[in-house]
DNA sequence: CTCTGGCACTCGATTGCCGCGAGTGCCAAT
DNA sequence: ATTGGCACTCGCGGCAATCGAGTGCCAGAG
């Protein structure tokens, strides 16, 4: 009973603040949430919480404030998942469905994800290595150099300049696309590796040295290291609430800006079914440790194909956030997975 | 001998202005410029400058700033053309030439222009009308649709989904691909209509359908209405100037999210061989009227490739950015042209 | 043992006031 | 035309007084 009022007034800390971005005062909670008690009472429980470490004063004479370890238990055991509405899906549905690439699938929800959170946004495209191999392409540039051009099953093409030891002619060409092709069509490039293990092995003679080099590329270009990409949107809802301007929002536009910032970000939270969430000093990140950052993974079947997100300050309506994303999330990881 | 130093005062002005981003008066002026009179002779033609536009004073008991009258008169007449270190070209080459593909090129030019400058950069991709066919590559997906894929001699790749009117088998695909490339290879984009035009009459009967169906998408998807493509990058160096944020830096962060606001910047000033300055109220885009752009075209030969630039403060280095705009347009436009 | 009303206390924010100083405009003198 | 002198304006920083939201604590009631 007791303990169960003291999270009640938490819930109403964390909601109160999360609306007015002032620190919240007895009187106020007493008021505006039906805590059946007097302010003297939640002062009492407000003086619990914050010795425990989940609320916090900016000031002696101001009211208190979440801490990270106060949101952190308001996500997981205070708030109730916020079934987005009816109108809001079916806006998300209307918008993603006349993308006609991914690319446009890619930019399309990441606006859209900016703009339902009203935060910034962030959208992996597929990943190369997750993804499967609709065909492959070999274009001669000079003799010597070829362009390989590679199309994914999620609309994704990839090219790289090859240079071969020894010039080419377009039968030989010819037979490289087809034996590639053969070998990989279909596969997903995880499982390149083994598919075109022994075929030098096979292959005529003259074709083993294109074939290698061209195999070589694929391996490190791809697979190894595949460039993966980002989209990024909605920074400028990052004035909505950072204040200190020139301390807080330049290194965080310039982390924003760092692919490998994101990657690594978005990476580590990529499962499927579950909405991760970062809250401040849990982010790896330094220029993160003043923001949250919900994020999740989308795709179809086992494995993610990519992971999205939006970054936003900690004092952020967490439930509605995550609905979001976990919308968007399903949205795209059937467009991608299906197409 | 006096209107002469009148604008002498205006430059030291500008000058000085840029440097502190705080009004200057008479008495800094007299002493740090060489002007070899005295502060009250420098109030007077301050005075002068005043009545006739050029600059301003913010409040009755501050100095001056520019107007943007003031900015332009100094773009155009009193700044002289402030060449590049040798350190800073250096450092544009070896930044540029690691470049792989032109994905590649793109993020370091556009990073390397956000870097010199400090501030923001926008980099268009290569037009596509502007840039020659390379390979056209056609890829069965079903029956009756095909992706297309284009590979321009920019080292962009475009790709489009395309739906037949009636299945289409493996060798009538070949067909079709070898007439497309006979007919495209080599040219550029723009001229594509009338390289095409009677294809469909030269062609055997049975591909005539299809030729016609593949031939209308490419001239409408990629040469009526191509999908231009940009790149940014600094947008943490705004709040190096911007002061008030609320007001100023959202609508100009959501300006430059939108693609077609900086393709319209761009695109109005692309021209080779000069570098335009916009300043202040003579950009047609609201959210830019407390900015300068200074942009330019990138490309080899007669037509630009495409265009590139920075947005910043009026309060600019206009010398110094026009000089790292210009740099970096001729590396990228080598880069891009040679390739 | 829990809750409540009362009360003194703290401290940030606001307001008003004052003096400093940078910068100007004007004028008379050179 | 240029200059030194001088009075004037006005933004800014510092300081003190005031205000009030919010707290902690305590004694009393249920």
């Amino acid at each position: 009973m007791l303990e169960e009022r003291r999270l009640d007034v938490l819930r109403a800390i964390v909601e109160e603040f999360v609306l007015s971005n002032e620190p919240v005062g007895s009187k106020l909670l007493a008021e505006r949430h039906q805590l059946g008690v007097s302010p003297a009472t939640v002062r009492n429980d407000m003086s619990a919480l914050e010795e425990e470490g989940y609320i916090t004063q900016p000031h002696t004479s101001a009211g208190r404030i979440p801490t990270d370890k106060g949101y952190r238990l308001f996500v997981d055991r205070l708030s109730g998942v916020k079934p987005l509405s009816r109108a809001e899906r079916r806006a998300i549905q209307s918008f993603l469905e006349g993308a006609i690439d991914l690319d446009d699938v890619v930019r399309r929800s990441v606006r859209l994800l900016a703009q339902l959170t009203r935060q910034v946004a962030v959208v992996q495209y597929p990943s190369l290595s997750c993804s499967g191999v609709r065909h492959i392409e070999i274009v001669t540039i000079t003799p010597v150099r070829l362009l390989l051009v590679l199309i994914t099953d999620t609309g994704r093409v990839e090219q790289r300049v090859v240079e071969v030891p020894e010039p080419v002619d377009d039968p030989t060409v010819s037979e490289l696309r087809t034996v590639l092709n053969a070998a990989l069509n279909g596969r997903r490039l995880a499982d390149a590796p083994e598919a075109v293990a022994n075929l030098p092995d096979e292959a005529r003679p003259g074709l083993r040295p294109h074939l290698n080099m061209l195999i070589t590329v694929v391996m490190e270009a791809l697979v190894d290291k595949p460039e993966e990409r980002i989209a990024l949107a909605g920074t400028a809802n990052l004035t909505r609430s950072a204040i200190d301007f020139a301390d807080t929002l330049r290194p965080l536009l310039e982390a924003l800006e760092e692919q490998v910032v994101l990657l690594k970000l978005i990476g580590e939270v990529r499962d499927l079914d579950t909405v991760t969430v970062r809250i401040g000093h849990e982010n790896n990140v330094d220029a993160l440790r003043s923001t949250s950052v919900v994020a999740t993974g989308y795709g179809r079947g086992a494995s993610a194909l990519g992971g999205l997100g939006v970054v936003g300050p900690r004092r952020m309506d967490y439930p509605g956030t995550m609905a979001a994303v976990q919308a968007v999330a399903k949205y795209v990881g059937d467009l991608l997975g299906a197409d």
